[in-house]
DNA sequence: CGTAATAACTGACCGCCAGTCATTTGTTAA
DNA sequence: TTAACAAATGACTGGCGGTCAGTTATTACG
């Protein structure tokens, strides 16, 4: 009897081609300006279809926006499951992200729908769930990293792994929010390139919780947030 | 002849009364939540004549905003027009953000939608220029105290004021934002208080830009952000 | 005072959109 | 062939931001 799975597998396609079509709509206009028929429109569906697999707008936006946390986990473990000294692992991790906003950037914008509870009306209670879970994947692999490098010496044990993980992501993602909404304001009124304020941030909070062991050891690593501004000054 | 003056005034207490009539209803809804309806009853006013004040439902929004925004900055100016050392101004600049954050949370929410230009849709250009003047008065208090830091010595003469004022400034704003929306969430799944986080992440920033000269000099100062940490250990 | 001109205000109305549901279309089992 | 069930539809509803023709209040003037 491989009726009922066949079935299945049509429904779970049919689901996906949902998220495809969203997914493009999302991309291009955003959420608030993403209308439920474009959708239906570009999935070759009824809106009516829609509703019979996702329970909201919220819902499918937050749909594809787990695509993108899965993406950004896939790119950490990569980088967590390497061979490389932890604090190089630290330094590649904020790579990583900066890289996942550059490349992904789509998928980047949608998480700070996710940051703002304002706009989670219609989200249902699954699907936030589903979000926290995968959240707490990523999360993993930055306080696995940071308690690695306390528990071999390389990492200030009087800091909490946790705590860390929060400081070091929240001025990451900080910035990169501005250089993705007013990038060229900064640059115009302030004179400041957001590029250079990223690798300062990193360089800054790195060097603050190695131990001075490994600050020795990863000197040319430490020099990279500032080199810019060697390179002028020669 | 002073009808027209009169006239003039009365139309500036009219606007104010529409601002205040919107700033109770966002502040108890929130952006999208709030209509116009509500907001032409809470002024007993038709929502016609809200807009003959005020371009959008968006512009009315920013114009609550601004409030905050001069709150913000007349914190700051009184910070940095005291007698105290100019590090201490700094932490003080840090602890003003946080009590602002404390005491005018529903100001602070605006704010984030102002970082998200996804939806400025419906505001006019002149109101995203008085928003930019006012932003840039906060700025140059952050930046004119970092400045002075460094010109007397205190401060790292190898750090731009501008890029450290922004790194400071996203730090601390990214980690009350996760405040406002996710602390319990932290608390809970990640058993991390955000309060510390801030305290730290000020901390190691702080410390990071300090010359070494300044370091011994405010080492008390310096300690405060680990302070609940060593209680916990004695 | 009466009236014309102007300013201030109103609320019914428009277009748009998320979400619903009675109905239709397609599929399986007997 | 048909009954039972599943899948899909799209017309419809309610709510909202924004508009504008029309109404009311105010001022200026003969």
């Amino acid at each position: 009897m491989g009726i009922p799975e066949r079935k299945e597998r049509e429904k779970e396609h049919r689901r996906e081609e949902i998220i495809n079509a969203a997914q493009k709509v999302f991309f291009e206009k955003g959420l608030q300006a993403a209308t439920m028929d474009e959708i239906a429109e570009a999935a070759e569906l009824s809106k009516g279809t829609l509703y019979l697999y996702y329970k909201s707008k919220e819902d499918l936006y937050l749909t594809v926006m787990m695509r993108g946390i899965e993406i950004l986990h896939n790119m950490f473990a990569a980088t967590t499951s390497t061979k490389e000294p932890t604090v190089v692992q630290l330094v590649q991790l904020g790579d990583a992200y900066y890289e996942f906003f550059k490349q992904h950037r789509n998928y980047f914008r949608m998480f700070y729908f996710f940051q703002h509870p304002q706009f989670h009306k219609g989200v249902s209670e699954d699907m936030m769930m589903n979000c926290s879970e995968e959240n707490q994947k990523v999360w993993r692999e930055v306080i696995g990293v940071i308690q690695r490098g306390i528990e071999e010496g390389t990492i200030r044990p009087d800091i909490n792994p946790v705590e860390t993980a929060v400081i070091l992501w929240s001025s990451s993602n900080a910035i990169m929010t501005r250089m993705d909404t007013q990038l060229e304001y900064f640059k115009e009124r302030m004179s400041v390139d957001l590029d250079d304020v990223l690798r300062k941030s990193n360089a800054l909070l790195l060097e603050s919780i190695l131990t001075d062991r490994a600050k020795q050891q990863h000197r040319a690593l430490l020099l990279r947030g500032w080199s810019a501004e060697k390179i002028e000054i020669n």
